[in-house]
DNA sequence: TTGTAAGCGTTATCAC
DNA sequence: GTGATAACGCTTACAA
């Protein structure tokens, strides 16, 4: 392994002078680059990116700590995140909190450590202390999907409110009377959002009751669970409003196991665009999220933060939410009777 | 920001015995060590890792080379490649290759330069170079998921050959005849050793026809467009046998589309299972492949390497894949007829 | 346009 | 048990 010293006395010329020419600083005569440029090929030389890190302070590197790579959303974030930070030469170490605070905390010391040089957060709930640690040390950080509360922070999220009461007219408009919300975590602002926006709808058209609402957690369990539990409620709901994809799942297996149909005996929409929805497609109504573009438009925010000079005051970036209607009026619903009763 | 020295100038002793005491590295009497503690804590001081990996040469980090995370079968994998990491203390960085040999020699490079402990390749293609060029920098490397010819390196992968066959005989015992295989790309091993065990169990039954074996790409649109290439062949294919999980979704579309509903008019089985396949249970047969597992093991492997002195020879790990029977039996296709007519 | 000197924060080596 | 010294490979600050 070569080292700068070993291109310098090769080329006839300063350490320095090759840090110049491998980093485009500060001015080279033509002749010398070459000299140098010739030396770097000749031996294979790599520069070391470590003692670079140890001298400038960065490490091209982000991190990215989200709760459930496993989850679609997650996953098409993740991917946003990668795809950009690539084309700007970092590197991304990814995360994974399971929701829990602990875990959360002990990712982000560990981060810092590591000296990454900013943080793509999904909090696991709404008042992380997280985030402070990470500005105490004052590496740039970017909150994703989620909101925080008394932090000074950018944001990069959808309105979980606005597109719940969208969501939730629907139902109402279609005539269901009884509908429970199968919702997230109480302390993540996503589901408080989205229980917000339903009751909101709710409310307005007199049918709102405390006991249609299901908090549980964004897993298919709590989705199976809750399903059960709504389901022994008299009257019995006619529809679901489930908080993302995953509770959409454990939702639809309870109720498929109860020997109810989609979409003569219920109603369902939910947040999240359901992966594979293909053969559910004429049923499902979902709020889908711009997952990608949100992991996207974190990184270019985080990005933008690395370079700045005089930090500009932070921003809240709003993404909207694409509402994709399936099976929600009566000719819809009786056109798929048709195809699958075939 | 506090320094080793600064810890060391606190308690009275010199550098080298804070270094001493934070990592737990030779004999320090306790009075010694309590008073560096002190010093450690009332200071604040967090070890500066990247100084620390200029000298030890090791960044507890490794690297995980995919071609999609979007592909919920390498979620998984990366999921278990991150747990069984972070348990060690290691991180994980990500790079998805999008099955190119460029991408993954640019990612590979670019790793090797991070100084990464050991890296994990998904390799794009059986021929690829990016193994020789990792261990010329004798990084650990363990290869996931693929074959690859001519090197000798650390693998862990299922047996496609064996389960493809396995797969193939079950639509053979279900009386039929004609069955496309709807393959990934010629130059991938997963897709070459499927291919060979569907062509073997077809050949014992006297029924192997190339017309029927459609190379392409492990995408949705590789799925849709030779699932109707296949629809177009005379007799038209009654079965359906999938490379991967996202030609089997574009096959399913491309199906659908065409008005063929599963199970009555078509059977398909393929690899890889599909996530939310809850609507599709009755229907869909799978070769399910021990995704998160595959990540565990293998990265357990090149930890092992990480701390092995004397290097021992290179294995190959052969993980179970499970099929998952649905739907093949004519009683279960009956009772499933019942089930959607309803 | 190029070079000198110093230092980033840690640990290996050897000495006491 | 503990410490002095050097070194890891690079870049910043200053000089020429």
């Amino acid at each position: 392994m070569p080292t700068i010293n070993d291109v310098a006395r090769h080329a006839g010329v300063s350490p320095i002078t090759v840090s110049r020419v491998i980093n485009n600083s500060g001015y080279i005569s033509p002749k010398t680059r070459e000299r140098v440029q010739a030396a770097i090929d000749e031996l294979g030389y790599v520069p070391n990116i470590i003692a670079r890190s140890l001298r400038s302070k960065r490490t091209n590197t982000l991190a990215l700590v989200i709760t459930d790579i496993t989850n679609p959303f997650f996953t098409s974030l993740a991917r946003g995140v990668e795809d950009t930070a690539s084309d700007a030469g970092f590197n991304v170490i990814f995360c994974n909190t399971d929701e829990s605070i602990e875990k959360e905390e002990k990712y982000v010391s560990l981060l810092l450590q590591k000296q990454v040089d900013g943080i793509l957060l999904v909090p696991a709930n709404s008042a992380s202390l997280s985030i402070e640690l990470i500005q105490e040390q004052d590496t740039p950080v970017v909150i994703l999907d989620r909101k925080v509360f008394n932090v000074n922070v950018d944001v990069v999220r959808c309105d979980s409110e606005a597109s719940a009461y969208q969501l939730t007219r629907l139902l109402i408009q279609e005539g269901h009377t009884s509908i429970a919300n199968l919702s997230g975590p109480k302390e993540v602002s996503t589901a408080e959002d989205r229980v917000r926006g339903y009751w909101c709808a709710m409310s307005e058209a007199g049918l709102a009751n405390p006991d249609l609402v299901f908090y549980g957690s964004y897993t298919q369990a709590s989705g199976y669970e809750n399903a059960r539990r709504a389901m022994a409620l008299s009257p019995r709901p006619t529809a679901f409003f489930t908080g993302n994809n995953f509770i959409a799942i454990g939702a639809l297996k309870a109720l498929q196991e109860a020997g109810m149909k989609m979409p003569d005996d219920f109603s369902l929409v939910t947040f999240d665009d359901l992966p594979l929805s293909i053969m559910l497609e004429p049923m499902l109504t979902v709020a889908r999220q711009p997952a990608y573009e949100m992991g996207c438009r974190g990184t270019l925010l985080l990005l933008r933060r690395l370079s700045e000079d005089v930090p500009e005051k932070c921003t809240e970036v709003l993404l909207p939410i694409e509402i994709v209607l399936r099976q929600i009026t009566d000719v819809d619903k009786k056109l798929s009777r048709e195809r699958i009763g075939a």
